[in-house]
This record gives C-alpha cells, sequence and structure tokens, in this order.
DNA sequence: CATGAATGAGCATTCATTCAT
DNA sequence: TATGAATGAATGCTCATTCAT
C-alpha cells in the first residue's frame, strides 16, 4: 500500500515502537504482540521482518546506540576541544526526553548484555567507538597543553576509559534511581570532572553547580 | 525437619539460590521453578516463604547489597583517609568472584530498577547510605587537608555522588563488557580518578597504572 | 478431590483420550489443546502429567500396543496350537470397534516411527515380543508335526517374521483402504494363509472364505 | 524464464522435493515453506502451483505411486510367470535407496491416508491396479498348473489380496523398525511365501534364504 | 509466472499462582 | 511447613493462505 513502508523502515519503525515499550515499562515487558500492537501490526508481519525474538533486540539496541553516535559525529567541531569534550559527553546523558529514553534503552541492554552473546558484541562495537573518539580528543587536548601539570599526568586512552566511566556511572545512577539525578545535577557533575580533569580549559557555562 | 531451617534463614538460602542464577545466566532466567531446584525445594515450599515472585526479588536485592554494605562496615578504619576510600571503593567492583557475582547481581537489579518501583526504593536506600559514608570520609578528608589546591574544590556531597557514579561506571562497564576490564585495570583506574581527588594523599599501592 | 485421580491413572486417562483423537482424526489432529479437552482437564494439568507432547506420544503408543500385547497374553491355552497361532494374530487385526481403533492408532505410530527415533524404540520392542511369542508357538507347531511336508520347510524364527508381516500387512491395507477390507475377509486371509502354513492343522471355522 | 520450466514440470519438481523431505523427515515436517526452500523456489511459487497445500500432498502421492507403478508395468515379461510374480512384488520392496524412498513415503502417505479422504482415494486406486495385475498374474499362473496341489486351492482375486498383504507387511515392517529388515532378508521371505503359493515354479534365484 | 509482505490462527511450552492435603 | 496437582494466561514461533505488485 505505502511505498514508504520499505523492508529497511519498517523494521525501524518496529525498532522504534519496540524502544518506546523498553523505555516506558522495561525491557522485561518487550513481547512479539506487544511491539506489533504498539507498531500497530499484526504479529506476523514483525516475525516477517525479524525471524527471532532475539534478532530484533539486537536490530534495536543497535539502532538506539547507532542513534547516539550519529549524534555525535554530527556536532560540530567549533570551539575548544574542552568544550568540545563536554559536548560529546553531554549527549551520553539523560538530559531532555530524547535522550532519558535512549539511556533507559540503554541501560536496560547493557545490563542484559552481562548474560547475552549477541547483545555483548554490540556493546563492545559501542564502547569501542566511543572509547576511540574520547582518546583521540584527549590527544588533542594534551596536544593544546590543557592537561599540563595534571597528576597523574593525562594518559589518553586511559583516561577515556575512565571518561566513559564517569558517564556510563552518570547515566546507571539516573536510571537506576529515577528523579535524584535532574538534567541540571548531571551537568554539573560532569563539568566537575572535567574541570579537574583539563585545568586549563575554561568552565562551559556559569551556574552549572550540582547538589 | 532440620530444626536450623529456620523461617529467615530457609529465605536467605533461596535468595542465595537466587544469586547464582542471576549471576550465572541473568534476571530473566530466574523463576520460581529455577530457584526451587537450585535451592533444592519444592516449588511449593519456595512460595511458602515468599508469597509474590517479585517478594522474593525485592528479598534478594536487599540481601545482596546488605552484604557489600556490611563488608564495607566491617572495614578496620586504621590507615589515613585516602587509603580507607579506596578501600571502600574496592569492596564495590568485581575484583575477586565474590564481588563479580555481586556486581553482575547488582547491575541486573538497578536496571531493572528504572521500571520496577520496589526494586528502586531498595536502589534509593543503598545509594543513600554509600553517600552518606562517602560524604564523611569526604569530609574527613578535606579537614585533614587532603583536598587543599584541589579545584574546583571539593565539595564532600556533591564528590560524594560524582564518586559514586565512577564506582558505579567502573562496575556498569567491567559487567556489561565481560572481559574487558580485568581486576587490575579497574583498581588502577579506581587510583587514577582518586590520586586527583586527593592529590596529598599518598597511593596505595605501586604499579596500578592500567591502560 | 478424587482419590481415584492418581497420578498413573491421570497419564492413562489422558492415554485414552488421545488415543481417541488418534483413531477418529489422526495422529496430526493431536494437541495438548485437543487432548486436555478430550480429557476434560486443564493444559496445564496435561503438562503436569507430560512434560513435552513427545513424552506423552510415546506412552501413549506404550500404552496403546501394551494393550494388545496383554490380551494376547491373557489368552488361554487351550486348543491346539494351530487354533492358538490363529486366535494371537486375530487379536492383532481389526476384527471389531476396540481392535479397530487400536490398529488405526497402531498403523499412525508405527509410520511416524520411520522419522521418530523415540517411536522407533516402543515399535522396537512390539516387534521382538511378537517375534518371541510367534516363534515359539511355531516350534512347538512343527514339534507337533504340523507343518511335516511344507516346502521350504518351517523355519520358526523366519516364518515367524513372515507371519508378523502377512498380519502388519492386513492391518495396514484395512486401515489405508477403509471399508474394503471387512472383518470377515481378514479373518478369512488370515485363515487361508494358516491353512497353508500348517496344513495338518483343522481349519478352524466353516464359511472363512474372502475376496 | 526457463523455457523448459512448463506448469506440469514444476509440479513434478515440487512433488520431488516433497518426496525427499517426507523419506528424510516424515510427513510432518513437510510446510509449504520446507517445499519450496528444498525446491530452490519462494514460497509464492509453490502456491502458484498448487492452490492447497492438501493439494500438493495429493500430487505427490499420487506421483510417487506413478512412478512405482510405471516402474512395473516396464518390466519386461519375459521368463516364467512364477519369476515375473517375484519380479513385481520386488518392485515394491525397499531393496535399493530409490525404493526406499518410495516405500517411506507409501507407508506414510497411506498412513495418513486412514484419517484423509483425498489420500484414501489415491491409496485405492493404487490398490486397485496391483490387485488387478496380481489378479491377471495368478489367473495365468493357475492356467500353467503352477499352482496344482496348493491346499486351499489358488483363488486369484482372493490370493492376490493375500499377496499385496504380504509385499505392504513386509514393507510396513521395513519401513517402521529400520536396519531390523535389510534387503536380503525381505528378497528371502517375499521367496519363501512365493515358493509355497506357486510351489511348481522353479526359486527364481539361490541363496536367498533370510533369517 | 513469480515475489514477498501481511495476516491470524494454531502450536508446544513456561510461568506465577492457588489450593487441597 | 511442605508438597504437588491444577489452573489459565502469556510466551516465541510456525504455519497455510491471501493479496498487491
Amino acid at each position: 500500500m505505502n511505498p514508504m513502508s520499505t523492508a529497511a523502515s519498517r523494521q525501524t519503525q518496529l525498532a522504534e515502537a519496540l524502544i518506546q515499550i523498553v523505555a516506558a515499562r522495561g525491557l522485561d515487558q518487550v513481547s512479539v504482540r506487544e511491539v506489533a500492537g504498539a507498531a500497530g501490526v499484526s504479529v506476523g508481519a514483525v516475525q516477517h521482518h525479524f525471524s527471532t525474538k532475539d534478532e530484533m533486540l539486537a536490530f534495536a539496541f543497535r539502532h538506539v546506540v547507532d542513534r547516539t553516535l550519529r549524534r555525535i559525529d554530527a556536532l560540530r567541531l567549533e570551539g575548544g576541544v574542552a568544550q568540545n569534550l563536554s559536548q560529546v559527553l553531554r549527549e551520553l546523558l539523560p538530559l531532555d526526553e530524547e535522550r532519558r529514553v535512549e539511556c533507559r534503552v540503554y541501560v536496560a541492554f547493557a545490563a542484559r548484555a552481562a548474560s547475552d552473546p549477541s547483545l555483548a558484541a554490540i556493546q563492545k562495537d559501542t564502547q569501542a567507538q566511543l572509547l576511540d573518539g574520547l582518546t583521540e580528543t584527549l590527544l588533542r587536548a594534551r596536544a593544546d597543553g590543557l592537561a599540563d601539570g595534571l597528576n597523574p599526568p593525562l594518559d589518553p586512552p586511559v583516561d577515556a576509559r575512565l571518561l566513559l566511566a564517569v558517564a556510563d556511572g552518570l547515566v546507571f545512577d539516573a536510571v537506576s534511581e529515577p528523579d535524584r539525578l535532574p538534567p541540571d545535577q548531571l551537568t554539573g557533575l560532569l563539568e566537575r570532572y572535567l574541570a579537574r580533569l583539563l585545568p586549563t580549559g575554561q568552565a562551559p557555562s556559569p551556574g552549572s553547580h550540582a547538589r
């Protein structure tokens, strides 16, 4: 009927429906029936496009992290390195409704990855991509002298790991303890860490103190 | 039969069985049948001690975090503040098999807490307890002058939040991306963070650099 | 409620329901739902007693062949060997409604045994038991001189095989081509074969010619 | 595309694929999808040539029995009547891989014919054709004096029925109890039966005793 | 002729829970 | 306390079939 319903966009449409369910009610509430209902199609149609539920879950996980990564890639790299690092990490935090959904979905899938190899593979890819980007940014920061005097001195790959852990920790705590870490607290905590990591980078915005 | 099988210890025994299942195969693989089987009792017996599955899950979550908190409380507070802070946070990380199990279970439950109010309440309690302890420790550290010259200056309650996020982030990443964050890397990352937070505190152990 | 509903009799009751379905509508129409409905219990109850459908099918197959074999064992061995042989084989043929049901079920299961190892094991057992009994009977017949002059001479184990094939063939044809092989034709064909195999045994009943 | 793919040959090609599935994995494993996959065409293509699955099954059953019947018709009728009878019946038995496939398929379909009228019609036709041929052969045998002295005397139509039952019984037992009735045993049993039916016909081949 | 999207019913199985003993 | 029978809903999945292209 609708020529826009190509195979690719149908899978995406189903993934979006799945993501909304995960964000609203959790990964356990995802069933083929629920997804079909939320997407307004029949059960058979869902399984015409994803031959197993696991395949659908993997696609949706990949889809949601790709959306985040694409948003990061699209960031214009104007401004200083410190500001750019802040921008990038902010894209990972649940600062608005769109990112709140992504974060809840990310935490749900990443937690399940602990006992699901196919999700673990996606999680590994994602982490690797983020680590590469962060490492590169930290290399530039060091070259710009932004980390001078830091002790222990900046070690870009290691500090990228630590930076990612800080971001993941903020996301994890914000998601697992709803209403205790509102957006301004999250940014405050992030900037506090960045200010100590790159002391010569100027603070990105005033009024960013939290809790 | 066995007079040692009091109600309390029976619940604990079932919780331990549940915890092993979660650690090994994930929260979704927990069923009343599985728990009963793992504990070597009948299905009816499980439901005699926990009237619903949710009650059993809540008990088990509480049980596993209590175990961690009790271990932290039991730490002898000799040594300096910096060393003590390191000791406490190390108890949270998956550095040995026992803590690896706890971490996998903690991440699974905390992730589910995002959409399960009764688990969220437990998670909130746990975080509050940890935050209190960390805040108190940081207050002592500041009084001891360990954070002198830190910029932005040490703000105990806020920095406790950030510290907890770092720990949770390391746990989350270690669990969701198995085999990529072995124990020595985790401690290296933790010490790196602590060394910058409390620059005048001596490093607790040599050779703790990680990549 | 009903103390007669012991575990064993419940399985038997379900097997009987299954057998009626197979006889009336074929093995493909057997579903857990159908069996539960026919037995007047819930779906869950069926699977409480048979953990898989295959297990239920195997039990039912074993049950139906056991019923036939037990009926054969119960035959009083009065009369001559020839007459006894005729009696035994008659129990295998669809000569009345009870045996018609058994034969339809037997053919359905034995045919499926060609591609189902667990049914094949049961079929093998059954054939072995029948072969043993027939071989023994033929040994007695030879000792009694009933097969004297037969050419090729009676070879009890081999002729038992052939005899079983004749019986199975009559059953198979009667079942697969309904209404073409009524009871009197079946007995006529059987007696015709027996008369040639044991020429000195007297014919068991007059009027047994069939077309 | 290929002009050789006429409607008729396409149906035949699909039937052959179906037959291979039945022989290898049983009638229950036949689905439109499986047949399409095995024949290397799309699901829609299968249903373009057979409007229902039942139609496809009926066509395949007819196809497989026609193949057997055509092979029998093609037998050169040189040699004596006894030898010819043996030749014909041998074509029905699973003595080589081709006939083993046919027999497995025949048993599966004939068993299902017990509760499927459209398959029953085909089975009835097949049996009628075989009975006619066997009756005619037995008439010639009687005319040639091959059954002289047989007691009860040869009754061509009745003995054709019995002969067919013997053949079907051997096929049924060989198929339902794999590995217990290898080719040489089957021929041995068949020749044993024929030798007693037509005592003056010479044995077709030496060494055909089976156990 | 052929494709593949879509449907909706049906399947075996797992599950938490209730209840009589 | 503990058992296990029983329930009924829900699950992922397979299937024959229809239909627009």
